[in-house]
RNA sequence: GGGGACGUAGCUCAGUUGGUUAGAGCGCUGCCCUGUCACGGCAGAGGUCGCGGGUUCGAGCCCCGUCGUCCCCGCCA
């Protein structure tokens, strides 16, 4: 292969084919670099020693697919090229065939400038996926799935697969639905995951289970979301949590590994839900940036009193490292830019700069900067000793309605402002760079979540997991599941990769009578959860082992090993924020004769 | 459903306050060239300024609408 040969080979009679990736044209010389997965090998081509073979090379243009057979030899001095894996030798030909001729490219396959424009790409993905930075990136997914299905497998896990056409269960994300021609009216829908199927197949004894699974869900695109995307589906019998904690580690470790990434022997970090929210303001807390700091304590019910802070509300603080001295014009322009984004939600910055002007504050203004271990407090504008930006937000007097809604509503609001600011500042902190090594990568196990979430629209407690998520044992036995559903925790975490969810699993219940209060406590009657999931139901009262598991998204872990931002650049046929293929133009409208098949009329929305 | 950015040559982009015939680099075509590797030299082709409408003596530029791509919020058990 193009990309193989070394000196050793020097003198060796090779045939190679690939792609023309560039032609330089000397008249009596030709150099053509020909290109295939594996790399690129420069060919010569001598008007005198094969006229026949030069002649055809010069007709070669870029992506002509060729065939050059001739003699490996090590370049003279002066002529290697350190830049290039095989730049010690080069192929003098011999023979030249142009196997097939090329359509000029609508973008250049030889460079390494990015191509920004999409929709090209993406119509000609054929022609992008030949780029090497793409190549690169299916040979690591390969790489990584490999390892991932070799791990599991050498720990007694059985790959199972699951139906693609299925059943529609409306619960969670809209399906995708497949029109049944022989049942008129009725629908498959393809899995949002395999969910129920592999809690059946543990039912059934297979003990453990996993699956390289294709899932759907018909909901808006984001950089991180596909319509269709690739989890890694596990499921097991008789686990604890922290079981299933050590095989994730294990074959993320693998993964990595496969990737060139040795990720150190210590566990992942474990928080809880609540920890999380509290410190990040988030439940995919960031590992990468220093956590939110509540102030609170710093400041007397005078000091809130004086500078109208809502009494009992936190103080919360947090700093972006190394952002540099800002200009005047830069805080002001910052100042209002967060102002504009808070709109009138009753946050607002507590104004250092106007502490230091009065005597009194001076105190709580060093106290603040001393907690967040930063002496530039936000908009103060003296005594720069460090280079990062500190920025306190305090709750201004008032409850603005989204609070009651929403009881940790503070903390998420500032825990958004944390990650925009962090963004703006990418460049200066450096932090989001990737380095290559193992510190690239913090992750993070998040336990004890909410089992349930407040639906406003609806007035009515929904399942924050899925309605299969075992509570904690305490939570049932007190009571909490009827009279505090707010406060009842999960058997559910989520995995975290510097800020990105990887996924998500949790114990699941495998007593009827629990499941029965669960699909109570939803206000679903035993009429209707049983209309939903009676198979399943049914399939609980056959003895049934406790379960659980967890889901992570291959799509995801790629990207991020890639240090791509799009999952579009790890998905070799991927469609458009509108769920648009542009390559095969997908969807289309079908002709009258299917949908008569399949019994369907379409009707038109005005 | 909402907010934002972008759309000019095949690609990447520039285009001033609204003013002559819309530019550059790369690519492409032809010719020349025996040591290049982002080869070089000379010459050339290539544009419905996304689309439609409006304002204006005059629109790539201003206004309205529309289409497309990207990012974010909602949504994603």
């Amino acid at each position: 292969m193009c990309g193989a040969l070394r000196s050793t080979n020097a003198g060796e009679t090779i045939t190679i084919m690939g792609w023309v990736n560039r032609r330089r044209d000397h008249g009596n010389l030709i150099f053509l670099d020909v290109r295939d997965r594996t790399g690129i090998t420069q060919v010569v081509l001598d008007k005198e020693a094969s006229p026949a073979a030069h002649a055809k090379a010069e007709a070669a243009r870029p992506e002509y697919v060729i065939s050059v057979t001739g003699k490996v030899r090590e370049r003279g001095e002066g002529l290697k090229n350190p830049k290039m894996d095989t730049g010690d030798i080069e192929v003098v030909a011999q023979e030249l065939l142009l196997l097939n001729d090329a359509k000029t490219p609508p973008f250049p396959i030889a460079d390494d400038a990015p191509i920004t424009n999409e929709e090209i790409r993406l119509k000609y993905r054929y022609l992008d996926l030949r780029r090497p930075e793409l190549q690169k990136n299916f040979v690591l997914r390969h790489k990584v799935t490999r390892a991932i299905r070799d791990f599991l497998s050498d720990n007694e896990f059985l790959e199972i697969e699951t139906p693609l056409l299925t059943r529609s269960t409306p619960e969670g994300a809209r399906d995708y639905l497949v029109p049944s021609r022989v049942h008129p009216g009725h629908f498959y829908a393809l899995p949002q995951s395999p969910q129920i199927f592999k809690q059946i197949l543990m039912i059934s004894g297979f003990d453990r289970y996993f699956q390289i699974a294709r899932c759907f869900r018909d909901e808006d695109l984001r950089a991180d979301r596909q319509p269709d995307f690739t989890q890694i589906d596990l499921e097991t019998t008789f686990p604890q949590q922290k079981t299933i904690f050590k095989i994730v580690e294990g074959f993320l470790h693998a993964a990595f590994s496969a990737a060139g990434i040795e990720l150190g022997p210590e566990a992942f970090v474990q928080m809880t839900y609540d920890h999380a929210i509290a410190k990040y303001g988030i439940d995919k807390p960031d590992m990468r940036l220093p956590a939110m700091v509540d102030l609170s304590a710093e400041l007397t019910p005078e000091l809130r009193e004086t500078l109208k802070i809502a009494p009992s509300l936190p103080v919360l603080g947090f700093t972006i490292p190394r952002v540099g001295e800002l200009s005047g014009t830069a805080r002001k322009a910052l100042l209002s830019e967060i102002r504009g984004g808070f709109g009138d939600c009753g946050l607002d910055f507590l104004d250092v700069a106007r502490l230091r002007t009065n005597e009194a504050f001076v105190p709580l203004a060093e106290a603040i900067g001393a907690k967040l271990n930063a002496e530039q407090v936000v908009f103060c504008g003296e005594n720069f000793t460090t280079d990062d930006l500190a920025v306190v937000i305090t709750p201004k007097p008032g409850t603005p309605e989204m609070w009651n809604y929403d009881r940790l509503w503070i903390w998420k609001r500032v825990g958004q402002l944390r990650l925009d600011l962090a963004k703006k500042y990418a460049d200066k902190h450096g932090l989001f760079t990737q380095t290559g090594t193992a510190a690239d990568f913090k992750f993070l196990w998040v336990t004890d979540f909410p089992m349930y979430e407040w639906n406003e629209e609806h007035k009515r407690w929904d399942a924050a997991h899925h309605p299969f998520t075992s509570p904690h044992e305490d939570d049932i036995t007190s009571g909490r599941l009827v009279n505090d559903k707010g406060a009842v925790r999960a058997l559910a975490y989520d995995i975290v990769l510097n800020g990105t969810e990887l996924g998500s699993g949790s114990i699941r219940i495998h007593r009827k009578d629990v499941q029965a209060e669960i699909f109570r406590s939803l206000g679903m009657s035993d009429e209707e959860a049983h209309e939903r999931f009676g198979f399943f139901l049914d399939a609980l009262e056959y003895g049934t082992p406790p379960h659980g598991g967890i889901a992570l998204g291959l799509d995801r872990i790629v990207m991020i090993l890639a240090g791509a931002s799009s999952l579009r650049e790890v998905i070799a046929f991927p469609k458009t924020a509108k769920a648009i293929d542009l390559m095969v133009d997908a969807p289309t409208p079908v002709s009258d004769v299917q949908l008569r098949d399949l019994s369907l009329r379409v009707i038109k929305r005005s």
